[in-house]
RNA sequence: GGGGAGAUACUCAAGCGGCCAACGAGGGCAGACUGUAAAUCUGCUGACUACGUCUUCGCAGGUUCGAAUCCUGCUCUCCCCA
């Protein structure tokens, strides 16, 4: 019998000390990291994205990080595939790879899958998002109880974005976005292993304020001037960036920017336990617990 | 000392006799989310033995069938003149 490799998924909310924990595991298991952090992804983006160091880095190899520009268009979807090329890879020689990340769709798509969908020409989805600008999201929503009426009734059809990318797929296929639903896992050649960093939400509240304040002392605010220019870009619509662009554009004071960021953070930080939370396979552990209790409890877990 | 304005739920702020447990915003909380996801969206937010009951609109009285809304006094805050 061979054993099917071990893929370990470190998740959690923001600031909670994964990438710590993630060096930790791919040291103890002689292997790399692939980063499932949608905002990590992007190079010119250090101080407010908190990417790992270079110290860091230099401790376990890692993948993902920083590969693309801003200017690239970079979607879970290529993600995935990429992701998925980089496992098959590492799998050939390690048994056991890490992904880290705080971004619960990025590491759901490598773990179960997406379903297929054709690329978009991008006009379509300006010319949707023309539309809705115009014509407000009523008129959109008719179009898209007409032709895909089943999708209609379970989503959520005050969400613009959901909107549009339904819409989208119809006009550019001619066939209704449920139709490409398969809601089926993926078959994936490796196991999975859920690990999940957590802490009493007032410790993760003070994590992410020292963080910011850390931030500020590196120089995000020199790193986000430098990037006003492209405050339009997809990658930067990132907390901690965007409040920055508008104490440059003048609606913030600095003072008032940065409190901002901390609430923004704290929110994200929630949304992403609310997003976790949902996965019952995670094993949940407190965020100052010995690294080597949870490197044990994946060995033993491994070895059934 | 004289004149004026005001005190509303965690905060700001509407309401000015019944449709008010009280518009709206912020904040907080909870949730959704298959190619924009650190994005986007939704719900709740006086208390409870909850499709009903109870206690709220500075405090104490009063008028009224009925008050956050009117009257009186008190306390506090702000502004102007001295």
């Amino acid at each position: 019998m061979s054993k099917k490799p071990l893929l370990i998924c470190v998740v959690g909310a923001t600031a909670i000390g994964k990438t710590r924990l993630s060096i930790a595991l791919a040291t103890a298991f002689n292997t790399e990291i692939i980063s499932a952090d949608s905002r990590q992804f992007y190079a010119s983006m250090n101080v407010g994205t908190a990417v790992p160091s270079s110290q860091e880095l230099a401790a376990a190899p890692h993948h993902f990080i920083q590969h693309k520009s801003i200017f690239d268009t970079y979607t879970v979807a290529d993600f995935e595939k990429e992701a998925l090329a980089k496992l098959q890879m590492l799998f050939v020689q390690k048994d056991t790879v890490v992904l880290v990340g705080g971004s619960g769709l990025y590491i759901d798509a490598v773990v179960n899958g997406l379903d297929h969908f054709p690329d978009i020409d991008k006009q379509i989805r300006e010319t949707l998002n023309t539309q809705l600008d115009k014509d407000g999201l009523l008129i959109l929503q008719q179009e898209l109880k007409k032709v895909d009426p089943m999708y209609f009734k379970t989503m959520d059809t005050k969400n613009p974005r959901r909107v549009i990318r339904a819409l989208e797929i119809y006009r550019a296929t001619g066939k209704p976005y449920s139709s490409f639903l398969k809601a089926k896992a993926a078959n994936r050649n490796f196991e999975t292993l859920y690990i999940g960093l957590t802490a009493e939400r007032s410790i993760v509240y003070q994590r992410i304020n020292k963080r910011v304040d850390i931030m500020l002392e590196n120089g995000l605010v020199e790193e986000a001037k430098e990037l006003l220019t492209h405050s339009n870009l997809n990658a930067l619509q990132t907390v901690g960036y965007r409040e920055l662009f508008q104490y440059f554009n003048g609606t913030l004071t600095l003072e008032k920017a940065v409190e901002e960021i901390k609430k923004n953070t704290r929110r994200f930080a929630k949304r992403q336990g609310t997003w976790f939370r949902k996965n019952q396979n995670i094993h949940w552990f407190d965020h100052d617990c010995d690294h080597k209790k949870i490197i044990e409890f994946i060995k033993e877990k491994n070895a059934l």
